[in-house]
DNA sequence: GTAGGGTTAG
């Protein structure tokens, strides 16, 4: 026997490449029978949606068809197309959509299908279009769909709650909106609303989240998470009576308000700054029993340290201890950070040896805090060990608002080199370096005036991809404006800006406009101002603080030329600032201007340079005459006849539509105003 | 799904 075998052995030793390629063969086969099977088998396949009514065709269909070689017959027979669409769907849905599109390309004729087929076809290819996240194809489809027939409402219902938990939360909004063009469309689903809510409040659509929730509580009661939505909604914008109120509905509901809600709540009533509701609301929650927790009391505690209310802040330290809550890091970080900005060192210290005794585990907020409250106090050095000490601890590392703090307090005590190597130590540490920190880092360059230095951290800046911002350019203006580098400093607002589409806020114009009064450039202050007024009109306040300055500078030419612009652009002067202009400036009275001021007496002043307007009108042809404050210059006269108070100041200027027809003007406003006089002096 | 630390602005 044993030669037989050992025969056996050495052929199969010969052939053991070719076994194992039969092996290997054998084993592919197996598995490709195995998966096809798989993809035929219709118990095994993917759950189909539900056709709404009638039956689903499943015969003769073809799985694996092509839709670009079918026979052009074949794609203008709805029955063969809804079906080959359904069976598609299940698990090949782009090939469904392209079967759709050939078919509807070869002349499939939607108008003709019945009702029934027309429905199944769009509603098994909108739920797949969905299923596999692709909202946009289901839109268009539903729109495709509208040429033919009304959108049913159980499609709507099926895709918003499809959507919906696949978290296409906006395309479930355009969903929405799309099909509620048909007015005849009446969704009576609570739980669409109940999704159309949810949508709402995760896309931050706030204003949409009051109509849904008025939807579904008309067709039915809101159930906990609908209200937990609607307390999102609240607490994130700042809607505190809205909170509060929704609390009593869910009680008067018998629905269970838990502990995040209230929390939520508390929130809403500390970010609106309504501490004494949010302190009437931590009681009713103590008397609820059971539904307070430490982060009760950290928000609370946060709203009163906010408040810079310390005392109250320590009490409800207090108190939350009193009642067995223990204190956790948050805890300590709001407390500790309240007495630091509060400048009780002594108190912070306090705290921070409770919780060593306590044995509170530090972790890099706390100790960033530590660093915030030496950095504050001007000790540095302090500072930069406590960030020495938080190296050493391995488990625990800076980040980059501890970076940022010490990057700040070194520029603010004019260590720039310093600012510097924690730049780089930052991005040793692979922290990317963010806006603030480039923020602070610029602010260190306006003391000494280290323009290049600044250009060049700008630059990274931009090259890294940090998104300058309003502080960003807030900070070079300053540094601009200390360099006296004014042309610059304008071109930053004119080109810079807009090239990083940082929006135009007007406080960045009229800082720079007072930087440049500071210096007495009264022409470029003018011009920022102008600036202003190409993207804003600018407001009542912003020409107050601008004539307020010049009126102080004594730069009255300024003065006039802003009011001028003022007028141009239709923005309004406060009357007080416009008499305070004319106080400071006869000769710019008698220049041609008119005033009528908000009291009789100021008025009157400004009438007594009526003769020499007139002269003006005589000998230079058409005067200037403008209406500052909204005041139409042909009210002018109604306005001094009678007298009241509030009227704005109106000064003249007629813009130059025609030297005749402004001389016209002048003339009849001139009369308007004498006739006017006349009345008075009859009284 | 709820709580703590950073930049501007006379």
């Amino acid at each position: 026997m044993e030669p037989v075998i050992e025969l056996v052995y050495e052929g199969l030793y010969m052939l053991r490449i070719e076994l194992s390629f039969l092996v290997a063969l054998a084993f592919l086969w197996v598995a490709g029978q195995s998966l096809s099977n798989k993809r035929v088998d219709p118990v095994k396949a993917r759950k189909a949606p539900a056709p709404r009514r009638g039956t689903t065709r499943r015969a003769n269909v073809d799985e694996t068809l092509t839709p670009s070689t079918v026979d052009p017959k074949k794609l203008q027979d709805p029955s063969w197309v809804v079906a080959q669409v359904a069976a598609l769907c299940r698990s090949q849905v782009q090939r469904a959509m392209e079967l759709y599109r050939v078919a509807v390309r070869a002349g499939l004729n939607i108008k003709e299908m019945s009702a029934n087929d027309c429905q199944q076809l769009y509603s098994h290819l909108v739920t797949a279009a969905i299923r596999v996240g692709q909202a946009d194809d289901a839109l268009n489809l539903m729109k495709d769909l509208r040429r033919f027939q009304e959108v049913d409402v159980a499609l709507l219902a099926s895709a918003t709650k499809l959507c919906t938990s696949k978290q296409l939360f906006a395309d479930c909004l355009s969903i929405y909106d799309f099909t509620s063009q048909d007015p005849k469309l009446e969704v009576q689903d609570k739980s669409v609303w109940s999704c159309l809510l949810f949508c709402a409040v995760e896309t931050k659509s706030y204003h949409r989240c009051s109509f849904f929730f008025e939807r579904l509580r008309t067709y039915g009661s809101p159930s906990p998470k609908d209200f937990g939505n609607m307390v999102r909604y609240a607490s994130s914008t700042s809607n505190w009576r809205l909170a509060l109120h929704l609390i009593d509905d869910m009680q008067k509901a018998q629905v269970e308000v838990d502990s995040v809600v209230y929390n939520t709540v508390l929130a809403a009533c500390v970010s609106a700054e309504q501490l004494d509701q949010a302190r009437k609301l931590l009681d009713q929650m103590v008397a609820a029993g059971g539904v307070t927790d430490v982060i009760t009391y950290n928000t609370l505690a946060k709203g009163y340290a906010k408040a810079g209310r310390m005392d109250m802040c320590f009490e409800l330290y207090q108190l939350m201890r009193s009642r067995g809550l223990s204190p956790s890091q948050v805890t300590y970080g709001i407390l500790l950070d309240g007495f630091i900005n509060d400048n009780e060192v002594d108190k912070a210290v306090d705290i921070f040896n409770t919780m060593r005794t306590e044995g509170c585990q530090m972790n890099t907020v706390l100790y960033t805090t530590l660093i915030k409250g030496f950095a504050r106090a001007g000790q540095v050095d302090q500072a930069v060990q406590i960030y020495e000490e938080m190296r050493k601890e391995r488990s625990m590392q800076p980040d980059v608002i501890t970076f940022s703090i010490l990057i700040k307090a070194n520029c603010d005590v004019g260590r720039l080199e310093e600012a510097l190597k924690m730049l780089l130590a930052m991005k040793e540490a692979g922290l990317k370096p963010d806006e603030v920190v480039f923020n602070n880092l610029l602010g260190g360059c306006i003391n000494d005036c280290k323009l290049e230095l600044a250009k060049d951290l700008y630059k990274e800046m931009i090259a890294s991809n940090v998104k300058p911002s309003v502080a960003t350019f807030s900070i070079l203006i300053r540094l601009y404006a200390q360099c006296k580098h004014w042309d610059e400093a304008v071109d930053l607002l004119r080109q810079e800006l807009p090239l990083q589409k940082v929006s135009p806020e007007p406080r960045l114009f009229g800082q720079l406009a007072q930087c440049c009064l500071r210096d007495r450039q009264g022409r470029r202050a003018s011009e920022v101002y102008k600036m202003l007024t190409e993207s804003s009109t600018p407001t009542a306040a912003m020409n107050s603080t601008l004539l307020g300055m010049c009126a102080k500078l004594n730069m009255l030419d300024t003065g006039a030329e802003i009011m001028h612009l003022a007028a141009d652009a239709n923005s309004r002067v406060d009357p007080r600032d416009a008499a305070m202009m004319l106080e400071v400036n006869a000769d710019y009275l008698g220049s041609g201007a008119i005033f009528a001021t908000p009291t009789k007496a100021s008025a009157a002043k400004g009438l007594e340079h009526l003769p020499a307007l007139r002269t003006q009108v005589a000998s230079k042809g058409p005067v200037p005459i403008v209406a500052i404050g909204g005041v139409d210059l042909s009210s002018a006269g109604d306005c001094i006849r009678s007298g009241a108070d509030g009227v704005a100041v109106v000064r003249g200027l007629l813009k130059s539509d025609g030297p005749e027809d402004s001389e016209a003007k002048a003339k009849a406003l001139i009369s308007e105003v004498r006739s006017a006089l006349a009345e008075r002096s009859g009284e």
